[in-house]
DNA sequence: TGAAAGCTAAACATAT
DNA sequence: AATATGTTTAGCTTTC
């Protein structure tokens, strides 16, 4: 079964050729999409020949249709790409000006080509659809999902999952919604056997950054999937360590193809030159991942630098608005919490912040890594031997990047204190400095942080002393909230101690097989402990839950309203008795007592 | 070499 | 009843 019908890539094109005047100006193309741009270089470079995409065209129908164009070969030929400060762009690879890369690259690029229909003798489809290349795709080429439809996509499955639901608008999606954005920006899946849908739904089932959120009875079969927001760090950390995200690949080169004078009345053809540039772009390809650019953007992901870009990107700049509604529940929950002592560590311009006052996400900034056990990062970054020697790593070990069973690094996301992290408290995180990396401080802060720190905090702090009880209630519901969602709000005495188990989300048994194998026979007469939803059914079905408590003696209810609002529906046990709910609805702007009754 | 991470397959249950 | 979705177990490969 394909993808039920969407906005295909047309509406998002991954390379955008602009024509103007007469010649053919190349906008910044990132590595992820080079392989996109030069497949539509004509062999020979006959520059009157290239072809052009118009914006908004999309570039995988041209890459069918231009079957007038060849290979690349050329391009080894002219050396241009051997000229080329290609080390970075390749991520951890260490390429001397003499090693196989080119070698290795044309046989890449001779597939992707042949695969996307540049070839003039494309390959029988045999080939080119029943037969997808199992293998990963080879870490020293930059990686396009649509150009390399033959090769495994270099993410695992968690990541490709975290990405779909980031990327869509409501950061929460159902698996059948997950399936189509992975075949959508994912091709490979196209051809792959189905089994890659078992893995997602194992993944999904089995992997703790995932949690399941009720939806309306009338939206089909199945759940919503959110990422936890408390894992929502780890899984970004794992894309930072997928080889050719592109943040590590982006990262390091982008690549600006002037063409100069193409059809220019000048008649200056035949003549292309590729100017690669740095570029401090973390962020993916914001036409091909709309919502998951601008949120990893608002994220912090990139920095000060992203946040410069987005100011200036049509695609981000139309949105930034709306990104700023995609606030942290989690963070929001804190900030109501601690109040605006939390939400205002020190309110300075980010040139001109100190390091290490980046509020909740802060501690997260800190390189805690055991120096025994380098992280892959670490080692690729090191191997590159650049200044971003220091990627952002948010625990201490890969097991708790976004794994089955490593515990939630809680600790970081509240600024609850690490025994190598100086603060012990996010006030003291607030309140004292790190030595972080000047890479470092722009980081993984949350957005919603600031944004509160602008609205919402004020609210708060300007309530009067009449209001403390008020105050308290909303801290109170903002207590249970974080609660019920496994966010501890004590003292970091308690923290570790506090790491429940994710409801629902088994602790691993994988690798070795610990214990003997079951035959299914025996298992299947055993008796079913399938545990209780999760989800609970609300009576009106309109807002959908995001978190309950089973718990008999805790009758709060979190919902998500359809304004994207967090709402807190919570029953005190005497209180019920009466059928009194204290609704409590936060949003990005506000934390008040909506209503009683 | 062992452990962890990730992938795949499969059985089974439940919901639509 | 068929299909989609969700859960769980198991075994494998790869990487560290």
């Amino acid at each position: 079964m394909m993808a039920p019908e969407r906005p295909g890539p047309e509406d998002k094109p991954g390379v955008a050729l602009v024509q103007s005047g007469g010649a053919v100006t190349i906008p910044v193309i990132p590595v992820f999409s080079l392989p996109n741009t030069l497949m539509q270089l004509k062999e020979g470079d006959g520059a009157s020949n290239v072809p052009t995409v118009m914006e908004g065209e999309n570039p995988e129908r041209l890459r069918v249709e231009d079957d007038d164009l060849t290979s690349l070969t050329w391009l080894q030929d002219k050396n241009l790409l051997k000229g080329m400060n290609l080390r970075a762009a390749v991520g951890e690879h260490q390429l001397s000006p003499t090693s196989d890369f080119v070698d290795d690259s044309a046989s890449e690029l001779a597939d992707s080509t042949c695969s996307s229909g540049h070839s003039p003798s494309p390959a029988p489809p045999s080939v080119a659809t029943s037969s997808p290349n199992k293998q990963k795709h080879p870490q020293h080429m930059p990686y396009d999902p649509l150009v390399h439809v033959n090769s495994k996509p270099p993410y695992s499955f968690s990541c490709l999952i975290f990405m779909a639901i980031e990327d869509s608008p409501q950061r929460a999606l159902p698996v059948k919604e997950i399936y189509a954005w992975i075949l959508e920006h994912f091709p490979y899946f196209k051809n792959a056997p189905t089994g890659w849908k078992n893995s997602v739904r194992h993944n999904l089932s089995l992997n703790k950054c995932f949690r399941k959120v009720e939806k309306a009875p009338n939206l089909g079969k199945g759940s919503l999937w959110m990422v936890d927001p408390l894992y929502r760090p780890n899984l970004m950390q794992a894309l930072q360590k997928a080889p050719f995200h592109p943040y590590t690949t982006l990262d390091r080169v982008s690549m600006v193809t002037n063409r100069v004078q193409v059809n220019s009345p000048l008649g200056a053809v035949g003549h292309s030159e590729f100017v690669v540039i740095k570029s401090s772009s973390r962020l993916p390809n914001p036409d091909l991942f709309p919502y998951l650019s601008r949120r990893l953007a608002a994220s912090g992901v990139e920095g000060l630098r992203s946040r410069d870009v987005a100011a200036d990107s049509d695609t981000t700049t139309t949105d930034d608005a709306d990104s700023l509604d995609d606030v942290d529940a989690a963070a929001a929950m804190l900030a109501l919490k601690h109040g605006p002592r939390m939400l205002t560590p020190k309110k300075v311009d980010w040139d001109e912040r100190p390091q290490g006052n980046d509020g909740v996400g802060q501690a997260c900034l800190l390189d805690i890594r055991n120096p025994r056990k380098k992280t892959r990062a670490s080692k690729n970054t090191q191997d590159t031997g650049r200044k971003e020697k220091m990627i952002p790593v948010i625990t201490t070990s890969p097991s708790e990047d976004h794994t089955y069973s490593a515990g939630p690094t809680i600790a970081a996301a509240q600024g609850i204190a690490h025994p190598a992290l100086p603060s012990s408290s996010p006030e003291e995180a607030f309140e004292e400095g790190s030595e972080s990396d000047d890479s470092f401080q722009a980081m993984y802060h949350y957005k919603s942080m600031e944004d509160m720190e602008d609205t919402h905090a004020k609210q708060i702090s300007s309530l009067p002393p009449s209001d403390s009880e008020e105050q308290r209630k909303i801290a109170e519901g903002a207590d249970a909230l974080l609660n019920l969602a496994g966010i501890s709000t004590r003292k970091r005495t308690q923290c570790v101690a506090l790491h429940p188990p994710v409801p629902g989300k088994r602790m691993t048994t994988r690798g070795r097989r610990k214990t003997p194998y079951r035959p299914r026979l025996l298992r299947s007469i055993r008796p079913n402990i399938k545990k209780k939803p999760e989800v609970i059914h609300q009576q009106n079905q309109k807002p959908q839950t995001l978190i309950n408590n089973n718990s008999s003696s805790n009758n709060n209810n979190i919902v998500m309203t359809p304004g994207n609002n967090v709402k807190l529906l919570r029953t005190s046990p005497r209180s019920s008795l009466f059928g009194n709910t204290n609704e409590y609805e936060f949003n990005h702007n506000t934390a008040v007592e909506k209503t009683k009754r």
